[in-house]
DNA sequence: ATGTATGCAAAACGTTTGCAAGTTG
DNA sequence: CAACTTGCAAACGTTTTGCATACAT
């Protein structure tokens, strides 16, 4: 986290352009966004935007760590940023229903992963599916 | 588990025929393989099966609890017989290498995610990606 | 005989690519 | 002005669908 995002991309030979500053301004407001769906939120401004700059800016921010990824279901990835994703998600089977808990839910897990397998989790990414209360047999 | 499948398949209106005998022994013979992987492998046997009948097949196999899938990289999912799929995993970002470990490793999260919220979580479905001991910077 | 299951071909879906034209620094 | 970025269109891999035919019960 060393200066701005401008910064950021230009330390790193990247340019600064009008779609990119678009993408990252829609994955902070949407939340959970898919890629279609960030790209309708960027046409909402600018109408020419192409799907495919949509999937080669977030494949970018990603690089950069700026925005993350999970899997909630069967189809399109969503998108975060990264500075917001520090949760782990539960995916309601039945309802559908997304909740987001802190990661010291799976604190334990994780520092077992850790200690007997040296294996380093990525919280971010994890997604429990299962059953809310509700939806349960 | 009450009966053998072929009873659990006509107890339902389901018919018991050589493409759902193939596409269930395949899955139990290969374990985390991908529909084409399993397609492959009933075509060795029978040359004419098609790929949409074992996308039918699975969907159907999985309703009936006897597989499940998991998605264990960017692709297609990787199915298991349900009664060996008593385990969770674990898929290094860095090789690529994916491991098993037994359920008790999730056992505090899932009573916590139980006792917290009602939520019943599925435990063959659950993977977690990160970086394992040799691929961690 | 009846209705379920299959093969085929085509469409749907999400994502990636090559390339010429446009923009950024 | 040079390099990076974009839009477009086409290709890609995976999954789903409609429908006529074949098969299990």
């Amino acid at each position: 986290m060393t200066g701005t995002w401008h910064e950021q991309l230009r330390a790193r030979g990247y340019r600064v352009t009008p779609q990119r500053q678009l993408v990252l301004e829609a994955v902070s407001r949407l939340g959970h966004a898919t890629p279609e769906e960030i790209c309708g939120r960027v046409q909402e401004t600018a109408r020419g935007v192409n799907i495919s700059t949509v999937y080669r800016t977030l494949e970018l921010l990603e690089e950069l760590g700026m925005v993350t990824h999970t899997h909630l279901g069967h189809g399109a990835p969503t998108y975060h940023l990264a500075s917001e994703a520090d949760h782990v998600h539960l995916v309601c089977r039945g309802c559908g229903e997304i909740t987001e808990v802190g990661p010291e839910l799976v604190e334990g897990l994780v520092s077992r992963l850790e200690a007997d397998l040296g294996f380093g989790t990525d919280v971010r990414h994890l997604t429990v599916f299962g059953r809310c209360r509700n939806c349960r047999p």
